[in-house]
RNA sequence: GGUCUGGUAGUUUAGUUGGUUAGAAUGCUGCCCUGUCACGGCGGAGGUCGUGGGUUCGAGUCCCAUCCAGACCGCCA
């Protein structure tokens, strides 16, 4: 027997047992005439003590062990002479009466600790010694706890886990796949699914009602902090539904994860139009840890001979409370931040409102303090406060805001890491304009229904239909996505239409789930939460997903451990027919 | 496809206007140390400054190319 306990759970009334631990070695403290261990394991930390006046041989022998080594350690339990007040096991100790070398280890090339020196290269490339420290095996195993949590939800209101295949067919829309070259049938590929969505559908068709999967999906795009190649979604789909039904499921469910493994209360959640959205967020996942709403003032603006805000098809405005003392050094790094490529500002406009009633702006050249007065008392502006204002084209504009929102945000400190703050972001257009390929795209995916009563612009204004979409928002952050699906052919073959596939691309891609709804499909709907986002938004509130991850991937989608991708042998490409 | 940041000892990093022997911490290692828990004290080893080219009397430092890593934009139904 390697143990009889682990290596956290010994305390002060175990005293006087003779136990059996087996760990790794953390650390070696020799005191000449004394020496102690610190021997961790999945559980935790234990003490081993040695004394040289006792066991000489058993010392000599121990003071040779370096970092990592794994060891086997019998001994008595007992009260430390000084207690650890910082340890869970600190009252005690295991005086050491026999120790077994179970492997030795070279020096690892970062330290196995909390607080590591580690690199992230170097920390991915040795991911198994990464995993033995504490934060990053703490991660794994809140993973561990939000699937569990999930799946107790979902059985409990009587989900089916259905497994759906890996090697299916490529389709047109979304992402690019990732594809597997068939041997058996050579020049022809599989391809690994971006999510299981027809499959789920099909279950749908097929009567199983409620179905639910945790289940790795493969897209093959530019990767982010937030994104991997393979990622993990909770896919969820029920029949006989319609969208308050499942967003009412789906709440459940978020909020029984929060409660489950943080102990968490969610309130209910409020409800935003995708259109509300971006009028006062200028993003469609909004943060609503803070006000700080976007205020339009385009037309107040205007007739000053500021040719700016003259020309501009939207001017908008955000208050940054008690903000008015901003130095010209913070405000030029404003300014520098929404001139940055990426956000693409043209500059940015600014009025302090002092508390002495007076205003100071940027624009006083052209704006009386009369005109300043009107402008803050459209945005509600307090004396103290600051008046940040953008202006140009309505979508770039917006967008803009909504960074430049966010960095306020985070400059102030309101975006706190202990709050939580969800939302359902509603009737999602169905369609947007592709400018690339010149055609309307499924803005969720095809399989996505309309509203009723915005059918007739299917035709004359598809950019104006709502879909029966819908978001969960946490924090800013894109949580899960979901709609209620088109369940007719007609219909389908409309939509397929609409995004430009003719009536035999459609069979010839489609014609499976086309075929399906001819024989009974239920009206039916679901949601897929991204499944690592969700891990590391209810553990740590990080926007960062690879701490969550067993074995991720670097940003150039390559496994840095394994260094994957890699050539293949010869032999394989000829099997494969690939040159 | 694009923009930006970084690469110096095992690791994390400092390195001024281009100028003597590239400095520190940590890790490793030797000796000392009887209650440590980030133990402590004294000593030691450890560097092709990512790679290639260029400018210069002289390059870690400046220029060009390239590789690697990270962040972002495009992309991600």
């Amino acid at each position: 027997m390697y143990r009889t306990h682990n290596c956290g759970e010994l305390r002060l009334t175990d005293a006087g047992k003779t136990v059996t631990l087996s760990g790794w070695i953390q650390r070696i403290r020799d005191l000449g005439g004394l020496l102690f261990i610190d021997l961790r394991d999945r559980y935790g930390v234990t003490q081993l003590f040695i004394n040289p006046e006792q066991h000489n041989a058993l010392y000599q022998q121990a003071k040779a062990y370096g970092r990592e080594f794994v060891i086997q350690v019998i001994g008595k339990v007992s009260e430390r002479s000084s207690r650890n007040p910082n340890m869970v096991t600190g009252d005690i100790e295991v005086i050491a009466s026999d120790i077994n070398l179970l492997n030795a280890s070279i020096t690892p090339p970062f330290t196995i600790e909390d607080d590591t020196d580690g690199g992230d290269d170097l920390r991915m490339q040795y991911r198994y010694l990464d995993i033995r420290r504490d934060p990053v095996r703490k991660n794994l195993l809140a993973r561990h706890q939000v699937a569990r949590a999930v799946r107790e939800y979902m059985d409990g209101k009587g989900f089916v886990d259905v497994e759906t295949p890996f090697l299916i067919k490529s389709t047109p829309e979304g992402a690019r796949d990732f594809v597997v070259p068939s041997r058996l049938n050579e020049g022809q590929f599989y391809a690994l699914p971006q999510s299981p969505q027809t499959f789920k559908q099909l279950l749908m068709v097929a009567g199983m009602d409620r179905y639910y999967q945790i289940v790795r999906c493969f897209r093959d795009e530019d990767l982010r902090a937030d994104r991997q190649p393979e990622f993990t979604q909770i896919d969820c789909e029920m029949a006989f539904v319609d969208q308050e039904d499942v967003l009412n499921m789906f709440e459940g469910m978020v909020k029984h994860v929060f409660k489950s493994v943080r102990g968490i209360n969610l309130s209910d959640f409020p409800r935003m139009s995708y259109a509300d959205a971006l009028k006062y967020y200028g993003n469609d996942k909004p943060d609503l840890r803070f006000g700080m709403q976007l205020i339009e003032i385009t037309e107040i603006v205007k007739g000053r001979n500021f040719k700016v805000f003259d020309d501009a098809e939207y001017t908008a405005a955000i208050v940054a409370e008690n903000c008015s003392e901003y130095t010209r050094k913070h405000l030029d790094e404003l300014t520098e931040f929404v001139k940055r490529p990426q956000i693409g500002a043209g500059g940015l406009v600014y009025i302090r409102c002092a508390t002495d009633g007076t205003y100071k702006s940027s624009v006083d050249k052209f704006y009386t303090q009369d005109d300043l007065k009107n402008i803050a008392a459209h945005c509600a502006c307090k004396p103290g406060d600051l008046i940040l204002i953008l202006s140009g084209k309505q979508h770039k504009t917006r967008k803009a805001m909504s960074e430049l929102r966010l960095e306020m945000g985070n400059r102030l400190g309101l975006r706190r890491k202990e709050d939580y703050k969800p939302l359902w972001v509603l009737d999602f257009p169905l369609l947007e304009w592709d400018e690339d390929d010149k055609r309307w795209n499924a803005m969720h995916h095809p399989f996505t229904s309309w509203k009723p009563e915005d059918e007739s612009l299917m035709t004359d204004n598809p950019g104006a239909v709502r879909a029966n979409a819908y978001d969960v928002v946490i924090n800013g952050v894109e949580l899960a996505s979901g709609s209620i699906r088109i369940h007719n052919r007609a219909k389908q073959e409309l939509m397929f239409r609409t995004i430009g596939l003719t009536d035999d691309e459609a069979r010839y891609k489609f014609g499976f789930i086309l075929n399906a709804f001819e024989y009974g499909a239920p009206p039916h709907g679901g949601i897929a939460f991204g499944f690592d986002r969700f891990c590391s938004i209810v553990t740590a509130n990080l926007d960062y997903i690879r701490d969550f991850i067993a074995f991720p991937k670097n940003n150039a989608g390559r496994d840095v451990m394994l260094d994957a991708p890699s050539d293949i042998d010869l032999r394989l490409k000829n099997d494969l027919g690939l040159k």
